[in-house]
DNA sequence: CCGCGCTGTGGAACCGGTTCCATAGCATTT
DNA sequence: AAATGCTATGGAACCGGTTCCACAGCGCGG
């Protein structure tokens, strides 16, 4: 089965190849009698235009590169979600690029963004350093960074300094005064920023409520529910341990969770749990939970993408 | 910044186009001499080859399609994790189609096989219909389905069949006689099939076991906590309760966690509950699962994909 | 009747690679 | 010395679209 292309259709519906284009395209400059004519002829050939030479010749890739970290992480999977939604009901493609080291992150900062690579990019919580925003801007592919921090990119902040000052409120509210943050590692080489801001809350809140922050109390260690759970266990080894612990993470809550029953403490009698991200288990889990519109900042940054 | 191409190295060089082309292939027919020239050259002007020229003269589209439904369900995203994970050291991107009605797959189904399209093309747990595989074939797309099934498709099965059997006879083992299984339902649009051979081994076991299999302890839902949870109440509120609850996957073994903590049971010792998917939270839930393994299967497709 | 403008159309040139054919240069064989 | 073969190389043709320029045909105003 020989492809069939647009000079075959055009041979067909006795026309010119132009005129084939034309149609295609939708371009108003086509008698009605001939438009006709040649829809028939596509219809009779079955003829879909080849997509790889349409964008050699339009000179655009109609492809948007998505460059995501760790993306078991639900909150992740959530944005990605949302934008694979978004561009669905667009001409472009999604391409993934999924990023577990700092290896293949340089990887993909370097070679992703260029313009016979890609015609957008979306950057999932990274944060790209000064090179590589240069060479974002050089190679003069739009760009939009979700979660990530960058004064000359075009990027959608979550505002987690707010998120971790509700979350600690909420606990100041409870009558908690002994509040502890387990988090992942506060400063990391994949420039994660959301939990160092989510602390940022923290401590702001701490201080507008006249509570002294503890460091014993700030404690830090891989995003995983195992290393959560360790260090959930020291921090109520303390001689004088906390009431309410907040997780910067829903992972790291279940982490936190299960170093309660371990010590036979109860949730939320004996000890207030807050985490973050919402995770669709935390509901069975008495766990409260910070919402984050996840889905809709991944169609959001689409649009934003497209705009620029 | 105009686009470097090809024949702007061979005029710097001094060389030929095809010249270059047999550098950048890393032909053998070229000269130490001549080859160490043009890769100055290359190296001077900061060409990069373009991939779409590159692709529409191979007649390769250097993409893997990869349709996966609601990937939302830790399974799916693990599973896309292993494919990203191979293709990431192939020169094949990957372009990422998400499933989450009927209609889409269907558009799925029918637009993105194409030789124009994709070089290949993987699905996640769908099982395509003979028209679908008829397409697909006469289109001549290299296609691996993971988790489905069709008998004319290259394909990655899991024995669920096994694994429904093994986690009841663990639970007959345990002293249980009444067993029930929630899942989500068995026919369903989608054509998802691992419930359904999961609830086989259940059966099977049952029979091997001599233990008369009761309708009422199958309940089938939503693939949600939620209605697991609604699901499990109905179960544990029968008049003969049941003393093991298999859960077709850990998701619906959450809800029925929550099911049981509501009706003032034990995990373990009141109720017994086996899942299904490993997912990272299992551990924490005094939660049995068994354990799939999801990213190497994405690896593997990858490589029987490529091997077809 | 001429010139002008407008509409609809054909097709060459182009996008930037790969491939194949022709050929030059040189060594080897007869 | 002629024939043969091998290696390295240049570049036209090609992949299948889009776009732009040229032009035909027609109506209209002067």
């Amino acid at each position: 089965m020989p492809a069939v292309t647009i000079r075959d259709v055009a041979r067909r519906a006795g026309v010119g190849i132009g005129t084939v284009s034309r149609v295609l395209n939708s371009s108003p400059s086509v008698s009605r009698e001939t438009r006709q004519r040649v829809l028939a002829a596509i219809e009779e050939l079955d003829f879909t235009p080849h997509p790889i030479a349409r964008r050699l010749s339009l000179g655009k890739t109609l492809s948007i590169a998505v460059i995501v970290p760790f993306f078991t992480r639900p909150v992740f999977v959530e944005r990605l979600r949302g934008i694979e939604h978004a561009l669905a009901q667009s001409e472009y493609d999604l391409v993934l690029y999924n990023v577990e080291t700092t290896e293949r992150r340089d990887i993909c900062f370097r070679e992703i963004p260029r313009r016979e690579r890609a015609d957008g990019l979306l950057i999932i919580s990274l944060s790209p350093q000064d090179e590589d925003v240069k060479r974002f801007l050089q190679a003069d592919v739009p760009t939009v960074v979700i979660d990530g921090r960058h004064p000359e990119i075009h990027r959608l902040v979550i505002d987690d300094v707010e998120g971790g000052r509700l979350a600690t409120e909420h606990l100041i509210e409870l009558g908690h005064r002994k509040i502890a943050f387990i988090s992942d590692f506060l400063e990391n080489r994949f420039g994660f920023v959301s939990s160092l801001d989510r602390f940022e809350g923290y401590y702001q809140a701490l201080e507008l409520a006249d509570i002294p922050f503890h460091p014993e109390y700030l404690k830090q260690g891989k995003h995983s529910q195992m290393a959560a759970h360790r260090l959930a266990l020291e921090l109520l080894s303390l001689p004088d341990p906390p009431t309410a612990i907040f997780a910067a993470s829903d992972t790291q809550a279940i982490g936190v969770l299960g170093a309660a029953r371990e010590m036979g403490l109860e949730v939320p009698e004996d000890l207030s749990v807050v985490g973050y991200d919402d995770i669709e288990a935390a509901e069975y889990l008495h766990l409260t939970t910070m919402n984050q519109p996840s889905f809709a900042l991944g169609t959001k940054s689409v649009q934003l993408l497209m705009a620029v």
